[in-house]
DNA sequence: AAACCATGTAAGAATTCCTAACAAGATTGT
DNA sequence: ACAATCTTGTTAGGAATTCTTACATGGTTT
């Protein structure tokens, strides 16, 4: 439940693809990591991963930079839009929550 | 308009990650190749480059293989299933062509 | 002016990928 | 039964890709 099991989010693109899809050099693609806006997986000998999102994001990235944003305000921003998003999380499981109390507390579907 | 821009026919992962994904040996991953049953891309440099429907598909092949069909025969049963898709296709296209040539030929939005 | 930002570039090592070839057990075809 | 084919492993050597670290540089902040 919840899941989604997309490829959207699966960390299996090496660096070198990411550079052809997002035209950015790796140097720009690694910096970015230092920077923390972006979190890629390694693989067992140590080379990156990334996932479609991390691509959309990386686009996101260098648009804002292009604009003058500096990758201190964009961590800012990033930081501040997942806390909402936490939020909105923590609200949802509540509502879950109260609608458990008041509806029945079964879990699985047999109730022998 | 039928497009889907879906990920999961984007070919950006490397044999490396296939074989992690699929639990296969990049020998394998070849010969399948080699019997064409799968179609990678390729880097400018020459490495592999696959989708996510090609990981899935990889997984039914070996599925196959495991049950003792052999690569000649999976490719008969691809050609045969790729064909019937391209027949439903063709009888899609001409059901739109009569309901165009019934309706109207107008192709843009606007006509001045 | 000093510090920081973003990026390029270079060097050298490690990892990943490539093709080609040989081997071998299992299966198929004659 | 025997030969041919199938599937996979393994090896070898080379090429492509990726890694980290370091230095350079023009632009921006402090």
């Amino acid at each position: 439940m919840g899941n989604e099991s997309s490829y959207k989010d699966k960390k299996v693109i090496t660096i070198g693809i990411v550079r052809e899809l997002t035209g950015l050099s790796e140097r720009q693609i690694r910096y970015y990591e230092e920077r923390k806006l972006i979190f890629p997986e390694r693989t067992a000998g140590g080379s990156r991963k990334y996932s479609f999102a991390d691509v959309e994001l990386l686009v996101e990235i260098a648009n804002k930079i292009e604009d003058g944003v500096q990758t201190h305000e964009i961590r800012k921003e990033m930081l501040k839009a997942q806390k909402k998003q936490n939020q909105e999380e923590i609200r949802r499981k509540m509502i879950q929550g109260q609608l458990n109390a008041q509806f029945g507390i079964r879990k699985g579907p047999a109730s022998h």
